[in-house]
DNA sequence: CCTACCGATCGGTAGG
DNA sequence: CCTACCGATCGGTAGG
């Protein structure tokens, strides 16, 4: 059984580290105000963790390995099938992850190198999967004729703002987000 | 004639305050960062703002006014028309305003009350206006009905992603990335 | 616009 | 996990 209690100290740093980048970005949170929050002395999260970025690192390659996860479970379908699933595949991670997601999001830019390469890398090879499915329904003439980049960057624009309101205590669940969204994307709002 | 030596100092350092809190964030960018940006002493920027925040505060507002002023040009016509018209005022505040508009987004956050209180205002009043129109669309059964609340924000969402990529010597002008938007969230992706 | 400087806070280490 | 502490840097002021 997994309780509050029971998980590791070091867990319970990079979730609470997590909940503080999101509310006051990584640059505005001291490791005085983690410390506080989880009831210990600065100095001694040190013993749990090398240092601050590494938590940052760890939660943006968390979350990278998650959205391929994701997108890798994606059925050999139409294109539009394949979009569908590909955005609800996505905005299941980010409402199982709110917090990681926003940092996942906003604040990679605060890594060092070499990891920040790596990561914008990962997150290129990302959105090349967005890419290539767009691709895919423009030949075989499910989409419109569009400029495919543009629209995969804009597609994953709006769903990546999911983060900023969904709650899983709320009305809709996951599922509900994802299928309205691909909905609104594919669609369009005309009727 | 503007030139680079003609605008006043106090200009000048917002500008590149601007660019560089887009670049790098509110709180890790330094008085000392803005200084050598500068060519000056960090203490000799006080002679002509009052605090960090006060420049964040600047940037905040004085884009709020640009897309309230953007989007009461907005000329009462077919709801579809109308959003089309708000779509390509919003974009065009973001391409004449790429670095501030990045702030806006994204750095506001920082501002302290009762600032912070006051931006989070307009900022709904401002969402408001998109809401409406999308009411209206619906009411007339030119959109789809949907959560029209939802609709407003992912569409905001994917706008603002905009200023990322955007660049005026670009091969698209501000009214053609406008009107694709317009078209790809009013039609969708399908054909 | 500069020099000189302030108290506060930063990420992090030593040693137990 | 704590106490004690490090050098560096922070936003900002005084006085010229």
């Amino acid at each position: 059984m997994l309780t509050e209690s029971n998980i590791s100290r070091k867990e319970q740093i990079e979730r609470q580290a997590t909940a503080l980048f999101k509310r006051k970005g990584f640059s505005a949170t001291s490791m005085r105000d983690l410390a506080n929050v989880l009831g210990i002395e600065a100095a001694s999260i040190y013993s749990h963790i090398r240092s601050k970025e590494e938590i940052l690192q760890k939660i943006c390659f968390r979350m990278a390995k998650e959205f391929f996860e994701a997108i890798n479970g994606v059925e050999e379908e139409s294109p539009t099938k394949q979009l569908e699933q590909a955005i609800i595949a996505h905005i299941n991670v980010i409402t199982n992850n709110t917090g990681a997601s926003a940092v996942f999001f906003y604040e990679w830019r605060h890594l060092s190198e070499p990891s920040l390469s790596e990561f914008l890398e990962m997150r290129c090879e990302y959105e090349k999967r967005f890419i290539t499915i767009i691709e895919e329904g423009i030949r075989s003439r499910e989409f419109a004729a569009t400029d495919k980049k543009f629209a995969a960057l804009t597609l994953l624009s709006s769903l990546n703002w999911v983060h900023h309101w969904y709650m899983p205590t709320g009305k809709m669940s996951s599922l509900e987000v994802g299928q309205r969204l691909a909905e609104m994307l594919i669609n369009g709002l005309k009727k």
